[in-house]
DNA sequence: GATTAGGTTACCCGTTTGGGGGAGGACCGA
DNA sequence: TCGGTCCTCCCCCAAACGGGTAACCTAATC
């Protein structure tokens, strides 16, 4: 069955490439949108099957995009598409719900593997992409700095704040409320003796906690 | 007269993209490269009449690649096409002779017009790209923050970000208003591609900016 | 003289954050 | 069984933040 789609991207040379580059899929392009706004918008009038929404655009974040998508459209499968290999980008997706992460530089293969995997309703993140945001698989105690004792939930919330997650993102991430990350997040802060998120993530950062 | 084209560029997406983009004029894509290596030989065993190439490429610098082609073919036009509009890549292509620099998010218009001109013989800088670079080059080019151009002003304060202080902090230590301090927070944001001083200042960090 | 980039200040708005309180459940060692 | 730690959730509040608009000044450039 051909899966209807949509592709956002500001750039017209990608909108123009994905025409080709989807070729020989059972996909229908149904609409293009150049900004988050025209996505949203999009996705209400067109009712896509799936989407293709670029990470970083002239007007608005696509990450922002995603998140009110989903809101609407929880079961709307959404693939982001960035130039950027950014754990910080990959992170917010998979909090926010999107179903993949796929770079500009990858094959054709690999986004028509992406694509598929996506419209079938499964989600197409690879086990290094999660790895990388999660930390379930690698670094079980990576550090040894005994002088602050972070429980095992507390590192993985300043995991979460040190790659740029609010705490709403934060708490879909690890399946808990917003009130008890925040709990989280003030233990930390005193346990690491800063007041805000900001220097616990930049001190997260040098302890190469991420 | 069909003027022979090479396609210069890592990302599949593009090339297949400007295949499209590029319908309608007087052109014939004769090859194509994904790296600077490629794009040197092809240079000179295709002997194209135009070059339109990739300025950032896994495989090795553009701006490399163009001065190692205009070494044996001085006379060869290359057009520089390129996702950052930044004035030390446009100042670098200058100064190793490209005819011209088309951002990727231009319209298909505007490249169009800059192969056509190149293609002609002719340079085709805009009035615009030539005033932002004069001095660009006079002044001494620091360390590797060539993506990213960051205002003298703007780097300080997201040192500061980095720090850790407030913008009511950040307003004292510059002597600034806190509605300064916090104009340019919204620009750093914009360049660097963040949502929120949390991401900022890990940005800062992993760029050993701070 | 007009344009543009950069820096400056101000006000309004909605959201996020940090901090306080209280409270329940799970587990474990004393 | 008791205390302790950890994880969880909720309500309230003030401050900080991100975003938008608007305006003014300066210097450089054309």
């Amino acid at each position: 069955m051909t899966k209807r789609l949509l592709v956002v991207d500001d750039h017209e040379i990608i909108r123009l490439g994905l025409r080709l580059m989807l070729q020989g899929l059972d996909l229908q392009i149904v609409g293009e949108a150049t900004n988050a706004n025209e996505a949203v918008e999009a996705v209400t009038n067109l009712r896509p099957d799936l989407v293709l929404m670029d990470v970083r655009m002239d007007g608005g974040d696509g990450l922002n995009a995603l998140g009110r998508m989903k809101l609407d459209h929880p079961d709307l499968p959404i693939v982001l598409y960035s130039a950027y290999d950014n754990p910080t980008y990959i992170a917010r997706a998979v909090a926010l719900g999107a179903s993949g992460y796929v770079l500009k530089s990858a094959s054709r293969q690999r986004l028509h593997e992406a694509l598929t995997t996506a419209a079938s309703g499964e989600s197409a993140w690879t086990r290094e992409e999660l790895r990388r945001v999660t930390g379930a698989l690698a670094t079980p105690r990576l550090s040894q700095d005994i002088e602050v004792p972070l429980t095992q939930r507390e590192s993985e919330v300043l995991r979460q704040m040190a790659l740029g997650l609010t705490n709403k993102e934060i708490a879909k991430m690890l399946g808990i409320s917003y009130e008890t990350v925040k709990e989280h997040v003030q233990h930390i802060l005193r346990k690491i003796g800063v007041s805000d998120r900001t220097q616990a993530a930049v001190w997260a950062v040098r302890k190469n906690l991420v």
